[in-house]
DNA sequence: GCTATAAGTGTAATAATATAACATTGCAAG
DNA sequence: CTTGCAATGTTATATTATTACACTTATAGC
């Protein structure tokens, strides 16, 4: 679950760190994830995945869309947002309700319920594992059978509290 | 914070009560709190509140916007959306990220952070203290400063689990 | 009671987000 | 191969939300 040190804890996840490595490592496991299942990471849609992998920022849909417009691929929302509902499907990006946007999944294969702390200064979003939270929602709801849930906080992260 | 016999617990929340007097006490305490805050419940806003009190449904702004204009009152998005904003803002409604829609506060006044249960089949929302899942959320996110959560969970409810 | 000011409402225009429908391409199993 | 399905491209449109500005109404200070 801690293949990037940022994840490992909340309070890391907003501090700098070797992120080169964060993503690359994330890119390959979600290509040995989608192989297994016999899934295709097709061009677009590992563009997509490096797009959200560059930064633990959320990104819209459009603005995906510019960038692989820019990079050759069409320049119609459809294949934004084609790429973003597999990567989703797959468990490998996520929607944040909160902005409208996607942010790639740092805990891919991991059959995880996701929550999200979002930064209101910086837009930075740190996925952590909602698991204990997931449970008492659960708990919470009875009779009700949830499928999927949102949890989602925004704030201020460690760094933009002192500015 | 019982006040409505549904809202007792998620289980209830689902089940058929007496809606005309929970809607009505609903509004009543509404009116009340925002006197006591020198605001203003104006015919547009008190009109919104009583549409969404209709039903435990969630509403997008379009559909209200189209009650209110029938209603006599303007038929473009920002009178919805103004009034819609003006609930939520003074608490008297919610937004459900889940459906880019919103629903009526059933606990006015109760400075709480709700969840919501919203059942995917008949669309009703039901809200519920989200204090304790709040509480994990806040824990879970240590040095990060939550400032306001999103908790929904999307599945079936009890009476369309037996369809 | 007036009047200055702010709060609220109406409307037009447009931005931002998302999906439907269909044509075309390309991979992959037989 | 070739047939069929998955993936992509493109056009058009739907849905959700905001900006900007004009006008009206309420309220506080005089």
């Amino acid at each position: 679950m801690d293949h990037c040190p940022s994840c490992a804890t909340p309070d890391l996840a907003f501090a700098t760190h070797d992120h080169d490595r964060c993503a690359a490592d994330t890119l390959l496991r979600a290509q040995t994830l989608l192989t297994a299942r016999g899934q295709r990471l097709t061009p677009v849609r590992k563009r997509t995945l490096e797009i959200l992998l560059e930064s633990h920022r959320a990104l819209g849909a459009y603005d995906v869309l510019h960038r692989l417009a820019a990079d050759g691929f069409g320049n119609q929302p459809p294949v934004a947002y084609r790429a973003l509902d597999f990567l989703e499907d797959q468990g490998l990006a996520h929607r944040i309700r909160r902005l409208n946007a996607f942010t790639a999944c740092m805990h891919p294969g991991e059959n995880h319920s996701a929550a999200f702390l979002i930064c209101r200064t910086c837009l930075t979003v740190c996925e952590s594992a909602a698991t204990p939270i997931s449970n008492a929602l659960q708990s919470h709801a009875g009779a009700f059978q949830v499928e999927s849930t949102t949890i989602e906080a925004l704030g201020l992260c460690p760094a933009c509290q002192t500015e």
